[in-house]
DNA sequence: GTTTACAGACCGCCCGTTCTGTTTTTATGG
DNA sequence: CCATAAAAACAGAACGGGCGGTCTGTAAAC
């Protein structure tokens, strides 16, 4: 737990690599197979690996599901985490589309997804995940204040709106299947990002203090 | 399957009483359990009926399960449905409000996105409602255009505003328990009210026809 | 008497977990 | 530097339990 600049000595190498690796085939049975059909047996198959290995890293489901929801949330950000100094901020309506194609209808979107379900009934995940989960929540809406504003050019309003885009774009995850077609769904993200960018706009490069 | 004008016989009776008490029995545990432990024996148990009266009316476990959300979803219409000549059509701003607590955030709302979290990953369950959900999601959206208008007076538009405010409360759902304080998804909701109702407007009484 | 509605035992399978070995790394002492 | 014991990193067999599905029996409706 030191987190003091050490060197990683060999045996830490191998474990994080081993766990990346069992985390990387549980995204992709969560994405594939949903929370309940995603077994030790299955991520074993998928990752290669042994039954000892996983059993060792994770000693039960919830700790290796938790385990991966963390690395999904560090991966997350990317969107909004780009827009540093480097990179020019994307317009509202882009970082809404880029939102959705890249992070949340993604394997690794509809893997969170999963696990944010799963946690409303599993009461031992919920637990794992519950500090994790808020402080994420905080740290991306405080990310995208910095970039962003409403606006009213009020904080909280502009967290606010971005919130609820967070949740739209989710709630659609689990629309996606039963859309009458694919155009039907272009649209409806057209329609939200439009109303979205006259709600939000990029912040001026000026005021960095956040009213 | 004869939708003539039949007097329902008895066995007709007893045999639909049952089917609703099992469903009703399942509501109950997808909501409190979720879709994977949402069990024959747990059902059974909670019904208190036995096991072989689940297995005569629902063969599989998703067979039980789409019968569950046929139900659901004939329910659901319930605030909007009500918008009919007898009943006073309730305010935008007030309907998103209903929707959240009385159909959404409701034990059936809740059981209803377990099982679109389900459909994605289950195939066979899919199969089972697919069409169902179409034809529920076309009707429901005709069933609100009757009753509210876009500001551009375009139908299309008022389907797609009210799909999205649809898929953004079903996203709440799965953020709910990560929501920093209550009133903070209060806040939530009444931000996306107002835009709702800054782009969505009760339909005049006199233009009957649909733009 | 034939069909339907239930009742409840039964079964094979797969799941999460535990347990016992084997190999590799690391700490330690000279 | 090596020797060596302890610890960590795997490997894989074993197991009890609960699950979905099936199967046979009984009573009521038609």
């Amino acid at each position: 737990m030191t987190e003091t600049t050490q060197k990683p000595s060999l045996q830490d190498q191998r474990s994080q690599a081993m766990r990346a690796k069992i985390c990387r085939a549980a995204i992709d049975c969560l994405d594939r197979l949903g929370y309940a059909e995603t077994t030790f047996a299955k991520v074993q198959a998928k990752a290669g690996v042994s039954r000892g290995a996983i059993t060792h890293h994770f000693p039960t489901k919830q700790a290796l599901v938790a385990a991966t929801a963390m690395q999904l949330l560090s991966n997350a950000q990317g969107p909004v985490e780009r827009s540093d100094i480097t990179t020019r901020v994307l317009p509202v309506y882009d970082l809404i589309m880029t939102s959705w194609t890249r992070i949340v209808n993604s394997s690794g979107g509809r893997a969170i997804v999963e696990i944010l379900v799963a946690c409303r009934t599993d009461a031992e995940l919920y637990q794992l995940l519950e500090d994790s989960l808020l402080d994420w929540d905080q740290s991306n809406l405080a990310l995208i204040a910095q970039s962003y504003t409403s606006a009213s050019g009020d904080r909280e309003d502009t967290e606010l709106l971005w919130s609820i885009a967070r949740n739209f774009l989710r709630g659609l995850l689990l629309h996606e299947k039963f859309v009458s077609s694919p155009e039907y769904l272009t649209r409806m993200m057209d329609r939200f990002a439009r109303m979205m960018e006259s709600q939000l706009s990029i912040r001026a490069p000026s005021d960095l203090n956040q009213g």
